[in-house]
DNA sequence: AAAATATACAGACCGTAGTCTGTATATAAT
DNA sequence: ATTATATACAGACTACGGTCTGTATATTTT
């Protein structure tokens, strides 16, 4: 069957480039579906053959995100110590989401993750590259004897995601008043702070 | 206009009850306008001139939550410090989220709030009751110099709100697989912790 | 009292996401 | 070679949130 996974793996590529620039153009919630299969020469059929919602637009476009956390280790850059490392690494996941995703993006994605029980919530998944390199920098800062804290890797983890969506949401909430990664970085600081000294809880 | 008005705000409760109970029994996405007005005995022109959405149905059904807030205050209890105090205030409303309001509610607010950018975004209102409190507390805290950071009230209260919200969020995300104020807490100790200690960042 | 205005509401209508059925065609099985 | 099966897709259709227009009735104005 290569003929034709080749052609529909085309039909998906040319409707998400179309769809793509539709909502750089007019922005996510005033295109239409129509619109887009038209622009894409293509069909209801067709689109629903390849995603499963229009939603599911947006993940296709930003699975992108997780393959870009690779590029933090690429360079060899140089910290102090792990802890300054796990800042700088969420430091660049915010930046990231500011820059290359954007709000418009971050707020589809964040609120239809939630909107009703059906949906596949992928930003829980365990397999999750940034959730894997996170927890690798956590374990090597308790391993050094950084975290001075009785949680365990996978609890610190935990937190430091929850507060991570919470300052995205709220940028979110906000509309993008605030600058992402300098109000993020604020509230993680405290949080890994609070990990260095705290010696029981 | 006395009793077109009457007969209005009539409406709008028995609309209101009718939805309560169907999203019960069937749950919010599971439950038509149409079906609403039908049990009602009303129409989408009776529907849409009392609530402006459907979700608008759930924002005129939590509100009591900003005024449960209040009976936190009542009971004259006797705390340690004001710190202790905040974080029972904290845990308070994630109690209240948590078996008033629901999963199902916390999730319906939470997406609907950042679906587009048109939505009145009630949840960044500075008036709302639940703001004012812990602002009252965290500017208690500060005149007795519990806090030591270099942060402002309103600074301290922003960041509070947005780990409140990581937790609710991440609450909804994992579809309620843990207890939201036992989970919340523990993040809100280490940040107010942080705020005790704190002296320069 | 008549006219003007405001409010509640009925229900036809519309826009759009998503489903369903049918068809053409490419590979696999016999 | 023929039949069976899988895939991509076209496009009619459905479900449902939300709008729009018209009407009845209550209050205010003159």
């Amino acid at each position: 069957m290569n003929k034709k996974i080749i052609q529909g793996n085309e039909t998906k590529k040319r409707i998400v480039d179309c769809a793509r620039k539709l909502f750089v153009e007019k922005g996510y919630n005033n295109v239409t579906v129509d619109e887009i299969i038209n622009e894409a020469n293509s069909s209801k059929g067709g689109f629903y053959t390849h995603f499963k919602t229009k939603e599911d637009l947006i993940y296709n476009m930003v699975p992108m995100v997780d393959e870009v956390y690779t590029d933090f280790f690429k360079p060899d850059r140089n910290y102090q110590n792990t802890m300054e490392e796990i800042a700088a690494f969420i430091g660049y996941v915010f930046s990231v989401m500011e820059k290359e995703i954007g709000l418009e993006f971050m707020s589809v994605i964040y609120s239809s993750q939630i909107k009703d029980l059906s949906t596949v919530r992928f930003l829980t998944s365990p397999e999750r590259e940034y959730y894997n390199r996170l927890k690798f920098l956590v374990d090597k800062a308790k391993k050094k004897e950084e975290i001075y804290s009785d949680l365990s890797a996978e609890e610190i983890v935990m937190i430091l995601t929850t507060c991570i969506r919470g300052v995205i949401y709220d940028w979110c909430l906000r509309k993008g008043s605030f600058q992402l990664a300098d109000y993020g970085m604020k509230l993680i600081s405290m949080i890994l702070n609070q990990l260095k000294t705290q010696t029981a809880n």
